[in-house]
DNA sequence: TATTGTTATACTCTATAACTATA
DNA sequence: TATAGTTATAGAGTATAACAATA
């Protein structure tokens, strides 16, 4: 490996007098990558890592179509083929036939699929407590519900249509 | 393009019957890209994206060899060049050569690339308001404060000797 | 002999296009 | 004609390896 020898972004900042509180970006990407670095780890074995993890845990709720699926997570349906092989090869995903369109494949968890999932979420769990282990209890709670407010409305927001959308619908 | 309708993740999220408030991992996920896709809109023209601005705000303290340079944003060597290739070609940075080193080039913004640098912060400080535009005023401060927080420990957690690093120093 | 920086090459991930089978 | 899913192919982005210049 060439890359990354670690050195502290941190350190080199506060030298140049830069106050890291005030740099949303920064400290947003280090707590992000950490969570994303932890929970990689946690589903290593799995094959397509988060993802098939997202996948498991999406069909879980209810059989979907690939497409939904595909949708709802935002990949490209050619990339969820490949990511359902791989998962169906793992006999953690079954593809059933649609009785309602012959087309289509319902996605569904197997039995040891439901067990995995049981395990992932638990390690995912610990993923999470090593990550906010930098706060207190009422700490963690108070960051969870800020964070997961402005998630909500980033979500919301990103799924508004847009003006262009809008005025598409209108030309009727 | 045929990826990504935008179906709100959150709204099958919660026919499921999954708390939002709990999953650390999904909010943090649709915080961050929200905020790198804001940020990579606000630094669309300028060569490299979002690493352009770390080259350019990281040398900007004082100049850099190359390899720090990488090192210090954890990008391969090989691809610092291609990205300060570009920077130079936009007239952003200049590569002077180190007086200590003739093998080392420092890399320092001209004077095109301090200004492209103030609008650049400027630009991103309006991505960081609207990722934070659903908290008040006070809420914003706790929230960039434990956001820091747990940004610094992971920083520090990160770059930490491990136990492998430890023991081969012990050997001596 | 080791290190800085460059270049050429290979690999990984993802998207595009063409195909089949249905509708 | 359009859609669900598959496959083959091409395209970014990134890393690996070999190289020239210097230490």
């Amino acid at each position: 490996m060439t890359s990354s020898p670690p050195e502290s972004d941190l350190r080199s900042r506060q030298a140049r007098g830069m106050s890291v509180e005030d740099d949303l970006g920064w400290a947003l990407g280090v707590v992000f990558r950490r969570y994303a670095k932890r929970s990689a780890e946690a589903l290593d074995d799995l094959p397509g890592g988060p993802r098939g993890y997202q996948v498991l845990a999406t069909a879980a709720g209810e059989a979907k179509r690939q497409l939904d699926l595909a949708a709802q997570l935002g990949v490209d349906r050619t990339v969820m083929t490949y990511l359902l092989d791989d998962l169906e090869k793992a006999g953690l995903v079954e593809r059933r036939p649609d009785p309602s369109d012959r087309r289509a494949r319902l996605i569904a968890p197997t039995e040891k699929g439901f067990e995995a999932l049981c395990d992932l979420e638990r390690r995912l769990q610990l993923a999470e407590d090593e990550v906010l282990g930098g706060l207190a209890e009422g700490e963690r709670t108070v960051f969870r519900t800020l964070l997961a407010r402005l998630a909500v409305k980033a979500d919301a927001v990103e799924h508004v249509p847009n003006a262009c959308s809008i005025a598409e619908g209108l030309d009727a």
